[in-house]
Order: C-alpha cells, then structure tokens, then sequence
DNA sequence: CCGTGATCAACAATCATTGCAATCTAGCCA
DNA sequence: TGGCTAGATTGCAATGATTGTTGATCACGG
C-alpha cells in the first residue's frame, strides 16, 4: 500500500482532513504484515492514541476501501479483515485459528469461459485456499479449538 | 445432493431422528436450484409448515453440512448460502443484487506451490468470481461509465 | 483565526447466528 | 398399543461485528 506520506497528500487532495487518529492508521496499515481486522486495528492503534473509538477505526478503513487503498476481505472469519497488500495474490486461511497467509502465485488463465458467463461481468477472481496453518496443522491430533478469546496468562 | 430418501437413512443410521422438520428441509434443498440462505430454507419450509422455527432450520443445515451433505459457503453476502451441488464447482456471485450462480470449469492445476506452502494443509479450494449477474450489468449498460465515482484527473 | 469537517462518547439498532431451558416426539421395546 | 427416553423443537435471549445517531468538542488547513 501506499506510505502515510502519500494518503496524506491523497486525503488532503480529496478534501479529507488528515487527523492524527487517521495518520496512526495509515502507519499501522503500512507496517502490517498481515490481514488486520478493525479490531486488530483499534487495539494497534489505541497503544499510542488511547482515546480513540473504534468507530473511526472502522470510519478511516472504510474511507481507505472505498478508496481503493486497502481491500477488504470477508473470508468467512466472522470479521472483515482489511488486506494493504494491493498487488495480485490471494490467500490461504486457516479454518482452525482464523490466520489468513497471502499467496504469490500464477494460476494462468483463471477466467470465466465465455460459454458459461451467463451475461456475467467478471470484476475480481479471488482463489482462496483453506485448511489449516503449520500450527494448527501440527496441533490437530487432539483439541479441536473452541473460541479461546481470553487466555490466562499461566495456567 | 442425496434425496430425500437416502437423507433419511443416513440420519437414521446415525442415530438421528427423522422429523417432519427435518424431511421438508431434505425435500427443499433437494429441489433447490440455487444456494439458499437459512432464511431462505426457512421461509420455503414454513410455508408447509407454519411452525417450524429457524432455529431448526439452522440446527438441521449445521448437521447436514457436519456430515458433508451439502456445503456452508461464505461468499461475503451477509449470510451463509448452503450448496446442495456436492461437485467440484465454482461460484459467480453478483457484487450488487448478491445473487450466487454455479460455474463448471477446469482451470488445471489450481494448488498451492510447494515452495510457497508454509506448512499450510490445504483442505479446498475455491474460486470465486466477483462482479456483476445478467441483470445488473444490463442495467448499467446504458451509460457507458458504471461508476459515477469522481476519479482525480489532475494527477 | 475561522469554518467545516472530524472525533468522541455513549448508546441503540441491525443482522446472522447460536445458547439455553422448557417442552415435545420419534423410534424402540414390551 | 402404550410407554419411555434420548434427542428434537421452539421461543427467546444473547452474542458479535458493524453501522447509525446526536450533540458537544476539537483541530486541520485555508
């Protein structure tokens, strides 16, 4: 994605006005190696901005998709995760703990054979694979994971 | 999907009650052309069956698809679509009316590069075209630009 | 230094889905 | 056929993600 530096001069450029709550997110967008979910986001950002809301976590994230500057991916984790990696790839999402991996790879001709458009404008091709992450790979022998929101630090 | 008939002897052969909840949920989905939603199924069954809470309905889809009878897709539409068409298939779904449309293709060797697998285990795969059905493209059509969206022309 | 838009807070609302507890019944057996 | 009991159904409450609201305050940027 873009650096804090350009959404910057394009919110400016748009009229937006670029608030310190807004320039935390387009840093912690910037460095994120991964998928973040609004909520992911929010805690991020509320370490070194402890006053702000979660809605406009989810304000700034919308304006940044709709602008075309994140995607936002529903990928069936019970949350939306917003994606700052723009260029082609897709993904592999692991069904035990929710972890979404990006993938870089040329499938070649993934495209709706004529005979069967149906009329259908096709505007994006997503591949998503699922199964299960390394770990969870690892740890499947026996406790399938419930929701393990909290965890006690020592157990 | 399997028929209604065969439906009921797998349950019965697990052990789970037959019910005439149950057999009109087998009935609909058997005839089912497209990927009901829940509510979708519900609302078909009470019309035969003015009592049957949508609490069954999900109860008795969550059980089917546990036992690999019909598949629970999230295709980022809100709700989750139960597909009674067991094949290795891929969808169409309609970004503006949300309408999900079977598409029979071989695109090869769809898998995940070894070198780029991280020790993830690949379970399924799916492809999903994104864009706009028949009808709502048409509707557009018309004007030759879709979107309205300003874009910055001084760039 | 203004004006306008952004933020915040504190909810309420929505929507899909699940949890729960009380009630009911399918399927088996005598 | 009648009864029994595990499992099913139901209605309602609860959850979780996300959005709407409103009014007061704040600060970006001209």
């Amino acid at each position: 994605m873009r650096t804090p530096a350009e959404l910057t001069e394009l919110f400016r450029a748009r009229g937006l006005k670029v608030t310190p709550q807004r320039q935390a997110i387009f840093r912690i967008l910037h460095d994120a190696r991964i998928h973040p979910t609004a909520e992911a986001v929010y805690a991020a950002a509320a370490t070194e901005m402890p006053t702000i809301s979660l809605r406009t976590v989810y304000q700034t994230l919308n304006d940044l998709a709709s602008m075309g500057e994140v995607h936002a991916l529903d990928l069936g984790t019970g949350s939306a995760r917003f994606d700052p990696n723009l260029d082609a790839h897709h993904h592999l999402v692991c069904e035990s703990c929710g972890a979404v991996h990006d993938l870089y790879a040329d499938f070649g001709e993934v495209k709706v054979p004529s005979r069967q458009r149906q009329g259908f404008v096709v505007e994006s091709t997503e591949i998503v694979f699922r199964g299960r992450c390394a770990e969870c790979a690892g740890a499947v022998i026996t406790n399938p994971r419930p929701t393990t929101k909290e965890m006690p630090s020592d157990a």
